[in-house]
DNA sequence: ATGACACTGAACCATATGGTTCAGTGTATA
DNA sequence: TATACACTGAACCATATGGTTCAGTGTCAT
């Protein structure tokens, strides 16, 4: 459960980490767009935002379609359900960690009320 | 809401890019390590399991702390909160998305049978 | 006090990333 | 048919990333 996905995180974080790369899936998760649309909405040249979309292609956040002239971008099947899934399993264990923590103090507490009382 | 924590995701999600650093993410859930244990673990020299830990530190995940000669490395507070909501947000985006592409399927599919009956 | 141990920092290396320009190709439109 | 438009690909650039080696510094154990 842990091996088998390490590519596809790390292309997909990967893909995250970046400001644009969010921004556009915001706008897609808005409405489709052109690259050229793209490309002015982030102050950008054409080519550069070639790069991105291929980037959330790859990570299979997008995918695109050519009509004509223009290549249409648009939000992927794939979604972030596994990562999703992954943050939450992390989230649990952060919880746990910090539960025991808290027994931890709660327990030197007790000794420190017992010192007091001697 | 949306420009407040660009860099912070930027750090965060390039943190957790790397499958070393998701490795040692899971470790450290399970118990705290010196740099050096994470440097055997992961085959890898103390100076290149120094940076991934620098890195997973400057995102927040992690704190070290040195007694002695040994630094011990454990999560940190700020665990994973902020970026579950970030990608639960964008989930919920995907999932209007594709209902509204259901709608239109849902439309085309009435059309034809319209049309077949014709 | 000596040696081993755990880390640290600088320097280096190859490759990746985020961007650009420039020179195309193919498509729509006047 | 000529022109403008949307994209594509190659080449380039600066900086970041993921790793290494090597030469320390400080700490523990004999």
């Amino acid at each position: 459960m842990v091996q088998c996905h390490q590519t596809q995180f790390d292309a997909s974080f990967g893909a995250l980490s970046d400001a644009t790369r969010r921004g556009v899936l915001e706008h897609l998760g808005r409405e489709d767009a052109s690259i050229t649309t793209l490309a002015e909405r982030f102050h950008m040249t054409l080519t550069g935002m070639k790069k991105h979309v291929g980037v959330l292609v790859q990570a299979g956040f997008v995918t695109t379609e050519k009509v004509g002239r223009v290549r249409t971008c648009r939000l992927g099947v794939r979604g972030l359900e596994e990562e999703a899934e992954w943050i939450e399993r992390y989230r649990r264990l952060w919880t746990e960690r910090f539960d025991e923590l808290d027994q931890v103090v709660e327990e030197l507490k007790q000794k420190e009320r017992a010192n007091g009382r001697k």
